[in-house]
Parts: C-alpha cells; structure tokens; sequence
DNA sequence: AGACGTAGTTGTCATGGCGACCAGAAGCGA
DNA sequence: TCGCTTCTGGTCGCCATGACAACTACGTCT
C-alpha cells in the first residue's frame, strides 16, 4: 500500500523559444544541447539537469538552462511531467519539462558556448529520449496560448511597435497577420499600452511604441513569469 | 553541476469531480480523504499516495484512486506537478496532480468506504497542504476546457440526451444555459452524434438520445483518457 | 377522451468578433 | 517633388453566439 521513501530521481528538462533571422523573416528556434554521457551520448537533447536538495522546480529549470546554454529566460512556465517507468535504461527518472521564452539579444549569448546549437523549430528532430514529442507539444502549446495570452511580449523588450508585435505572432503561428486587423484586436484586449514614444531611425513612417500591462488576475495560479535578466 | 541519485520521493494525488444531487439540481462535488498519519493527521486531504518503482504516474494515480476511495475514473489528466522544497516537512517530496472525473453511478460506491468524504466543490477549502489551490485550479481548468473540449460526456453513460449533457455543463459552469443555443453548439461541433434511440419513461417529450464521437486527433498529445470501469 | 403542463426541438433576429480589403497619413530616399 | 513603404483607421460581409418566440410530443390530470 504505502510505498514511502525515495523512489526516483527527479530532473528537468526545458524547451526554450526564441526569434531569430533565418533568410527573410524570423523564425522559431529553439537550443539544443549534446550529451556527453549515457544514455544517448553523442546526441542533442534539451537542456535540464537534475534537481537541487532544497531547490524549486521553477528554479531548476532556471539554473540547468544558465548552467548548460547561459540564457536567462523571460519567462518560464510548467510544460507535462513525464514518468514512464522504462524513460531511462540508468534507473528510474521523472522529468519536470518547463517552456519558457528569451528575447533575442539574450540567445544570442549562446554563440559563445560549446555543445549548444539553435535549430529552427521545423527541423528539430531526432532529439535524445522522447524530446521530439516534447518539442512538439510545447510548440502546439506556445501556438494556442499566443491566441489568448500575451506572452509573445516575453520575446521583445520594454517598448515595441505593434509591427514588431505582429512579427511575433507571425513567426510563432506560421502564417501572415493583417495587420490593421492584428492592431485592433490587440489594442481591444487591453494586453497593450501606448506611449508617447515614436520608433524613429526606420525607413517608412515611425509607428508609435507600446508597452505590455501586467496582466492582474491571470488565468492559472501557477504560471510562473520571470523577472527579466539582472 | 551534476547531482543525479534519487532525492526526492515522488507522490500523486488526484481531484475527482463527479456529480451529485443536491436540493434541486446537480452540483460538482469531490472526494476528500481524511489523514491518519503525519503531516496533517487528521486532516481532509485529496486521495492519492506514492508512486510504484515500475509504475507510470498515471497508472499510480488510477491505483492510489481505487486504494483509497474505491473509484474508477473515466477520464484521467495531468494537471501540474508541486515541488516546492518545503512543502512537507518530512522530506522533499514532488506530487503530480492529476485532475479525474467519474460517472454518477460509480462515484456512489464510495458512501460504503470509510474516511472518505464527498465535498461540494464550493465547500471544499480547508484541506491539508496546499489542496486547497490545487482544487481551485483544477476546478478552472475543468471550467476552460468544458468549453472547447468534450470532457462532460465523461460524466455520462454511453449514450444520453442533449438535456441531460446540458445540465451537466450547467453544474460545471454553476449557471444555466439556454435548451436551444447549447443544442445548436452542440452539435455542430460534431462531438456528438444521434441514434435512433429516444429516452423513454420521462414525464415529457422523449428526448433522442445521443453518442459521444471520439475526439480523433485530440489537441494535446498527452492526455490520457481511461476506458470505462470493467 | 380531451385539456393541460413541461421539456424537447426548430426558427428568427440582433449583436459582436473577426477577416478581407480599401484609403489616408507620415516618414525616408531618389 | 515624387515615389515607396509602413502605419493607422474605416468599411463591409460572414459567422458564431445569445435572447426569445413558437411549435411538438409525450405523460398526467380531470
């Protein structure tokens, strides 16, 4: 009946989205990391570690992603808890997977590091353990919540152009936005608000820069958003 | 760096929702167990116990589910996964949550067992650990998903009238819906299907009665749906 | 048997969100 | 100055949804 006692290693794994230039537009990319032991030695994997005594699960996700790529997400949220008894031939391993978001001048620390590699969304596959499953649904999550939530703020800085906004959207839904439509809907649900800056320097007329609004009473209790990088 | 080794010990419970009269209508309610050891001895707490060394975790939550309240659910989903470092005070322990739902007829076997308590959802709150959260959210998620997923039917037999899965969106929601405008949403979303049938025995018109269609290709790839009770 | 009450079912209409598309505004570069 | 591009606001039509009226079909009551 009652089992008791430690069973189990626990570990986490993450999925982190970024935007990065791929010929013409962004595209989704997201870190990969080359195991150096077994099991899957040799392949890429997502990046994650295993749980500190007296840590929080948010928190290690958010020190194994620092440990193994340098980034420091802006915002992390829980993902699935995967456990299936046979996941790794070592024993008996339960991973926390976390998604989380970093804007783009903090990925692109990660050029500096070894054993890490961005991959655009499209092409990640054939990932250690049962990672392209994960990949998949984080993708499918990050797509739906994107239609409800506005975490596509987590990928551009303080201030931001609805444009650039729009060019969020796109990048994570695949697909082209019009963008007199993708202003109003946006503006209409209060998840932005604007400044009396203007974007000057470009080519075209200068739009105008908006900030996010803290969202108040948000939808789960358990999200978890990050601060920005210190 | 590397920590590895099993630190923690990993734990389930579950928040069961079936429904159940109450005055005039049917109200969402669920089970709650008593305590009979420490932390929180005496307590109300929500069913569940520790995983098995070969165990999935959803498999632990079906078992630990019929160990302690005898029930059988028709549905089964991960919901989050608490971690905390301190959140029990005899070691650290990380506990999957797994949000059931079981039908009306099973969920009366439980009157026979002892130490287990049905709650309406609206007085459940003073439980053992954080369970009070994870009711609240739980009963949010059930709430969204009511919305664009056809989980109620999980609460009913093999096949029913459209009134009968009204109402049980009704007690789900915790308002009333209109006959006609449910119906019409209903069914153009192809989630369910009409058979020849109708319920006969009522005091009315006879209602045709009608069949759950399987999802297909369901939205998230992890969701685990149990077959009904053997 | 016939009237009546209630839930099941169909129909109508107004509203609002959203996508497609048009048009003016505002800056830069040639 | 002209032309190009993007920003920004406007119009139109479609479709999903909610409010509500009306009809149907059965059990029950008299």
């Amino acid at each position: 009946m009652t089992h008791g006692g430690p069973v189990a290693s626990v570990a986490v794994s993450t999925v982190i989205f970024t935007l990065l230039p791929r010929s013409d537009a962004l595209h989704l990319h997201l870190p990969v990391v080359r195991r150096t032991r077994d099991p899957f030695d040799g392949a890429w994997a997502l990046p994650g570690g295993w749980i500190g005594a007296d840590e929080d699960l948010a928190d290690a996700a958010r020190r194994t992603l620092v440990e193994t790529t340098g980034l420091r997400p802006s915002y992390v949220e829980q993902l699935y808890t995967f456990g299936r008894a046979d996941r790794s031939p070592t024993g008996r391993v339960v991973s926390v997977i976390y998604s989380a978001l970093v804007r783009s001048p903090e990925a692109a620390r990660v050029a500096e590091v070894h054993n890490v590699r961005w991959v655009p969304v499209a092409e990640a596959s054939g990932l250690a353990f049962d990672h392209d499953e994960v990949v998949a649904y984080a993708l499918w999550r990050l797509r739906a919540k994107v239609g409800y939530a506005q975490v596509a703020v987590h990928l551009l800085g303080e201030t931001f152009s609805l444009g650039q906004l729009r060019e969020v959207h796109e990048a994570v839904l695949g697909r082209e936005l019009d963008p007199a439509n993708f202003r109003r809907r946006v503006v209409a649900s209060g998840a932005v608000e604007a400044t009396d800056e203007h974007l000057t320097g470009g080519r075209h007329r200068p739009p105008r820069l908006y900030r996010a609004v803290v969202p108040e009473g948000a939808a789960g209790p358990f999200e978890t958003t990050a601060g920005p990088a210190a």
